[in-house]
DNA sequence: ACATCACATACGAAATTTCATATGTGACGT
DNA sequence: ACGTCACATATGAAATTTCGTATGTGATGT
């Protein structure tokens, strides 16, 4: 249940994946997104997606909350803050490595 | 010859593999470290250690100094800045993570 | 009850990463 | 020239990661 600290090294393997990076970045970003926001942005199919996310679930970086058929997920709010803040500047300084799938984004809460 | 762009995802799949990650925290707080420095604090074959240097090279992330029969390492001084951040916030918060391997350190240079 | 939508999980195959072992290279000492 | 030390690289095997396809689950609508 209660997630053991988070170790670097588990941190860095989430985010050493296109797809699991990008999501988080994008998380980071626009604070809340379903995965169907993620399937459109990233153009990928949605149990790959899926798979990711459970990834980083396991591993406390993300949370999800059931809204009715959908599932949001955001950074999770007890991430340490020297994880939240390596998402947060990793975001700031590479905006073209995300934007196209920021762009892709066509959901409401944009 | 010259680096191509560091992209964020090129520079975590450095960081997401224990040798490599603890090899840049190591670097990060001790400024320049030889290869046998790092077989020492590590406890790992040399060849292990020259293989995942060589890795760091190709992407960038560190530079290497021959002095006589040593060779140098330390983080590439181009490193972008908030690259070098994340590795030395990481450092700084995660002490327990390496603070073994630098005890294991008996160079001259502590 | 049944169908559908949004999402999760299981499974085996394919790709990628890691490693141990052996061998190669450059610098230094004699 | 020869040996040794410090380090680099090559090779194939083993472990890990990733993915497509198929199937399962929970919520909503009729």
């Amino acid at each position: 249940m209660s997630e053991c600290l988070l170790s670097p090294l588990t941190f860095f393997k989430c985010l050493s994946e296109d797809t699991r990076l990008k999501t988080l970045l994008m998380l980071s970003v626009k604070g809340e997104l379903c995965v169907c926001d993620l399937t459109d942005a990233l153009q990928l199919s949605q149990p790959k997606i899926s798979r990711h996310l459970a990834d980083l679930r396991k591993c406390g970086l993300v949370l999800d909350t059931r809204k009715g058929k959908w599932v949001y997920y955001q950074l999770h709010p007890d991430l340490p803050a020297w994880a939240r803040d390596v998402i947060k500047n990793t975001a700031n300084y590479n905006d073209e490595y995300f934007s196209e799938a920021l762009a892709n984004l066509s959901c409401t809460s944009c």
